[in-house]
DNA sequence: CAGAGCAGGACTGAATTTGTCCTGCTTAAT
DNA sequence: ATTAAGCAGGACAAATTCAGTCCTGCTCTG
């Protein structure tokens, strides 16, 4: 269906939100649920993955929470997605060979690749910064 | 996960194959379906959505099939995107309002929906008619 | 040492995708 | 006129993926 994933939106929400929140400042999970709007639970999955991509980082026990892990010129949204989906793979085969009949013979594996291709240089071209911009102009 | 559907994989195939085969050429699906290695009852599906948007006009009783339904100048990559995807929404807000928590007050719709717009541009710039030049140089 | 909060594995339910089956309609050929 | 090839399309079944929950453990502050 070419839809993005809802964890993803949850993603780019949360460091939108952690951005206007200013660099230092600690968030938990909950104060970014109720504030946005979402579930806590699967907001934290969501983060977490984030972390792991270093894009948040996280401070544990009381007191604890989420801080962005670098500038929001840092971060772009290829970054998000990356984190929260994996690599991206437009067609079957750019996951596994086996999973398409026609490898072989294939002619459309080469546009398909470039396609990809431009896509992720969209996204690479949106920084969190830019984006923010785009908002409160 | 920002994936094409097989079906359209299924459709895009098709559509290359009877263009190879030539304008007036009706092709049936089971000679489609053995050619390409593909599931006939399946890409019978694709080939029936292909027909609905008049990409491919179809034949009926014996000795039918298909055919491409236009130029291959004419027909880009978006249509058949269209003609079995449907309209295409990158978020789920597009779709239904009611579907995101955050509507009234999201920050990324715009972007999001320039997004999907630019995406959009870049199927609807490949005709078949050059994604076989790419393929037979 | 108690409790707030992150980490992450396991699991469940829902939604979507993929694929099959069956019935009916159209038409060329006999 | 009858037969069989082939499209049309609805209904259904299976598989996969996604979304969301639950639970247990670890870390740190007061």
């Amino acid at each position: 269906m070419l839809q993005v994933s809802r964890k993803f939106e949850y993603g780019l929400h949360a460091v939108t939100y952690l951005a206007t929140k200013g660099q230092g400042r600690v968030v938990t999970v909950k104060e970014m649920a109720d504030d946005i709007g979402f579930s806590q639970e699967f907001l934290s999955k969501a983060m977490q993955s984030l972390k792991r991509a270093g894009i948040a980082s996280s401070v544990q026990g009381v007191k604890g929470g989420y801080t962005l892990g670098r500038a929001t010129t840092e971060i772009t949204v290829a970054d998000i997605a990356l984190a929260i989906e994996g690599k991206p793979h437009l067609v079957r085969c750019g996951v596994k060979a086996e999973s398409c009949e026609v490898f072989s013979s294939c002619h459309h594996r080469g546009y398909m690749g470039t396609l990809q291709h431009k896509i992720q240089d969209l996204l690479e071209d949106t920084t969190i910064y830019s984006l923010l911009q785009q908002i409160v102009p």
